[in-house]
DNA sequence: GAGATGACGGGCT
DNA sequence: AAGCCCGCCATCT
């Protein structure tokens, strides 16, 4: 998943992967939520990092993570975030007039969590 | 060890 | 609401 050879263990990057595959369909997290389950609530932005490696071959529902604001980052650059948005869309997830998603309604949390 | 990258997050203007 | 700056973290080179 990674580029070069950090694949020899289980990294960072694949914590995040087994994180994001738990997360339901209809149901979306953020980049901080993440990071703050896989113990480090400041490594949001090497949570984007890690799903910047994952290709449409990863069995990891990348579509639905999203930034604090519930909205679709990705820089806002490329298909990407179109598809995304069309992804979340296809799961029952509703974008509100200012792109965003009602984080209080799709926000999933992991059992165990609380 | 040091420098650079990036799908973030918060604060200020 | 939109734009700008800084801090944070893990990884790559």
């Amino acid at each position: 998943m990674t580029p070069g050879r950090a694949t020899r263990r289980e990294t960072f990057y694949d914590r995040v992967c087994q994180f994001v595959r738990g997360v339901p369909a209809g149901h979306v997290v953020t980049y901080g939520q993440v990071a703050l389950e896989l113990g480090s609530p400041a490594a949001a932005r090497a949570v984007g990092y890690a799903l910047h490696f994952l290709p449409g071959d990863s069995d990891v529902p990348w579509w639905r993570v999203v930034n604090a604001g519930g909205a679709i980052s990705l820089r806002g650059r490329g298909e990407a975030a179109e598809l995304q948005r069309r992804l979340l869309e296809g799961e029952g997830v509703a974008f509100q007039r200012e792109g965003a998603i009602d984080l209080r309604s799709y926000r999933w949390t992991p059992p165990g969590s609380g």
